[in-house]
DNA sequence: TCATTTATTTGACTTAGTCAAGTATCTGTT
DNA sequence: AACAGATACTTGACTAAGTCAAATAAATGA
């Protein structure tokens, strides 16, 4: 079930500021592209057809948002002009297969260049991590407003970067703040337990992994050595826009086979019981609960638990 | 001086292809407010008119980008129906100040709703979070892409929250790596410290200051007791993007500030000398250099430094 | 004062896009 | 096999939307 939450006025008057905004971007951009030969329509069209195979009209006229009737007659006269190709497919005698002839894609090519430089001169204006976040922002926007196709890779596994903890500690403490309320002492104990860590570290014994998913950390998990026999698993946690991706099972299933071969005897965790879906893949993955206690901390009164897994 | 800097081949394919994409976008958009009266230049022309005072049509033109014969027209028809006034302006007969008419506001209102409205439902599919990040990825956009506008307010100072010590680990764990080659060990020093800061903290005796900037974290500083007398000024950080304007001198006077009210005599401070922007704030400030050593750490060989300031 | 610039208007266009009614072909159902 | 829909385009008949150049009127600067 996907829980749909009221925008507020902010929001919406946010986005559509961005939409104004963005339209006279649109506007001046092609204003510099109004010089040639092609309307900004028939650039779009050549554009697709450049970069895309076995086109129909359909297909061109659904993406573009084009009128069929008036698609037909611009594809008319670029078979006039001899820029591009009609076949009719062999599966259906009503549609037809575009393709750009070579003549088309000599007169692209220009188009292609003036949209390219400008876009260049725009960027160019900006410092190089300022690109990025620019990038960036509008790869978040296309993303969430987009059909939103889902990635090839649906996450992956790295090893710790830098900025990696400090990310970590900020989306944690933001997280249990937002769902349970916790104060600011439960980001602070993320700090200490991952400055500590990294300070510590001991790759023989010792290991991380973190969840990235199109570019972005969207989950992570640490096992520390407690003595020769116990791994202690410590703050796995898992984005909520990321959850039902198996991502949580994974990581516990990850540390579980690196003690597994470095011959610790029992991995053990704490948690609190208001976590119930950490406690469902611990219970998943074998772990028993030990004992709990109730005690206060983070400005809440909890359930602390220890769990233990003998391997 | 500015630095230009090459902008890469796939920054530029990314940022076309959010053109192509957001132009589709805008497109659907307007689809659905094609069904009104108005075209939907003449809704931009209302909008326009409905939220800013005393516009003259070079104005209009100008902002909207459109042509002065049309946008003539356009408004010599809206006066014709009676939606706007215009008013010659008395500095210069040649212009005249145009505004809404209450009839030109009750025809807005309508299409201003639906704008509302569409921009509402394409929101609701959204989580929250999500809205939250569309919303501050678009804003990223315009910031960057915009005439960037100078805030109102610069910046302005605001005690620690949730999630702000993270932030804080995380920009100086990679600002730090890219300036100045420190390795992950910095990172983690700086979340024992602020880990240890919140733990610990006394608001009688210690305090900290974040500087944000157009909803951003953009600077920081933490002022620690040491001793009765002695006060230590601890990670203070200014983004790149916000330097200049004064924040770090600002940070730094905020505590000394501080400590005087309470009755300290001596602020101190530990630092490296290759944070020269840094030094020269401290300096600014006047503090002392007291001693410097060399010292190995973060993966590389510093002189570490350390500041006094007598009250 | 007079040449130049700026703000807006007007006339004469073109183009881009819409809408509805075709034709040809395919698909599923009986 | 046959036929009632769909689909994939095409064509005819429009109109709104936008452009360009020239004109007018007021301001500005030398």
């Amino acid at each position: 079930m996907t829980i749909h939450h009221q925008p507020g006025k902010e929001r919406i008057d946010a986005v559509r500021g961005f939409n104004r905004f963005y339209t006279r971007q649109i506007g001046l951009l092609d204003e510099g592209l109004l010089k040639s030969v092609f309307s900004l329509t028939e650039a779009r069209v050549l554009y697709e057809l450049a970069h895309r195979d076995g086109l129909t009209a359909t297909d061109l006229a659904r993406d573009l948002g084009l009128d069929p009737g008036y698609l037909s007659r611009l594809l008319k006269k670029f078979e006039e002009r001899g820029l591009v190709e009609r076949v009719a497919t062999q599966a259906d005698a009503r549609r037809s297969s575009i393709t750009l002839t070579p003549a088309g894609r000599a007169a692209f090519a220009p188009l292609n260049q003036g949209s390219h430089d400008q876009v260049a001169a725009l960027l160019d204006r900006l410092s190089a991590p300022e690109q990025d976040r620019l990038v960036r922002a509008m790869q978040t926007v296309q993303r969430l407003l987009g059909e939103s196709a889902e990635p090839k890779v649906p996450y992956m596994l790295r090893p710790l970067q830098v900025g990696d903890i400090g990310w970590i500690i900020h989306r944690q403490g933001l997280l249990y703040a937002q769902e349970y309320g916790w104060d600011e002492t439960y980001e602070a104990l993320v700090a200490e337990i991952l400055g500590a860590f990294v300070k510590s570290y001991d790759p023989k014994w010792e290991r991380s992994w973190i969840a990235e998913r199109e570019g972005e950390v969207v989950g992570s998990v640490f096992l520390v050595r407690q003595s020769d026999a116990v791994a202690k698993l410590r703050l796995l946690y898992v984005e909520p826009s990321a959850r039902g991706l198996g991502i949580g099972r994974r990581l516990v299933e990850e540390c579980i086979g690196f003690a597994r071969t470095k011959g610790y005897k029992t991995v053990t965790l704490w948690t609190n019981d208001v976590l119930t879906s950490a406690r469902r893949i611990y219970e998943a993955a074998g772990f028993k609960l030990a004992n709990q206690e109730h005690h206060h901390a983070f400005g809440k009164d909890l359930v602390g638990q220890n769990w233990n897994l003998e391997l």
